[in-house]
DNA sequence: GCCAACGTTGGC
DNA sequence: GCCAACGTTGGC
């Protein structure tokens, strides 16, 4: 199988790639998707060892911030039948999860971080679905030509 | 804070 | 199964 690529919303108020790389061991569980397109995306094609583009989202400059790779493949989000969570579902339980999530480990900070506006005046990456208009999902696949542009050629 | 676009829910 | 109403996302 080979590597896949994808993209990996985070609002940085919350959870930023700072944080990622400061964690214990730089790895995170990527708890509180609550998108059924997001949700099959990381429990059925998320591999071990693919690269994922963390980006952050809602804030003043949004924008790829760096990147992380999976280390563990997905298991259910026990965070969805945790009554205290915030991410609580009352469908979801642990007999029948309904939600599930990956581990993700901080490889590198992008030399220069690229903000959506300049994304947005790449030709090369007209066709990401992160800048297809009204594109909300948090979790999306990136073409290795995608990835190869930005991690190589932008940063 | 606004609002367009999208996703989900639930009555029928 | 349709679709109106509501909730959420996320750029601006």
């Amino acid at each position: 199988m080979t590597k896949k690529y994808w993209l990996m919303k985070t609002e940085p108020d919350t959870f930023s790639i700072d944080d990622l790389s400061s964690r214990p061991n730089k790895t995170e569980c990527w708890d509180g998707v609550r998108n059924y397109q997001a949700r099959n995306f990381m429990r059925d094609d998320m591999k071990k060892g693919d690269l994922v583009l963390l980006y952050h989202s809602s804030c003043k400059v949004p924008g790829i911030a760096g990147i992380a790779q999976v280390v563990k493949e997905s298991y259910p989000d026990h965070t969805s039948w945790d009554h205290k969570s915030a991410y609580y579902d009352p469908k979801s339980t642990e007999e029948t999860p309904r939600w599930f999530m990956v581990d993700i480990k901080f490889k590198k900070k992008l030399k220069t971080y690229l903000p959506l506006t300049k994304l947005k005046e790449i030709p090369q990456l007209k066709d990401m679905i992160l800048l297809k208009k009204g594109s909300r999902l948090s979790i999306q696949p990136v073409t290795q030509e995608e990835f190869e542009f930005i991690t190589q050629e932008l940063s």
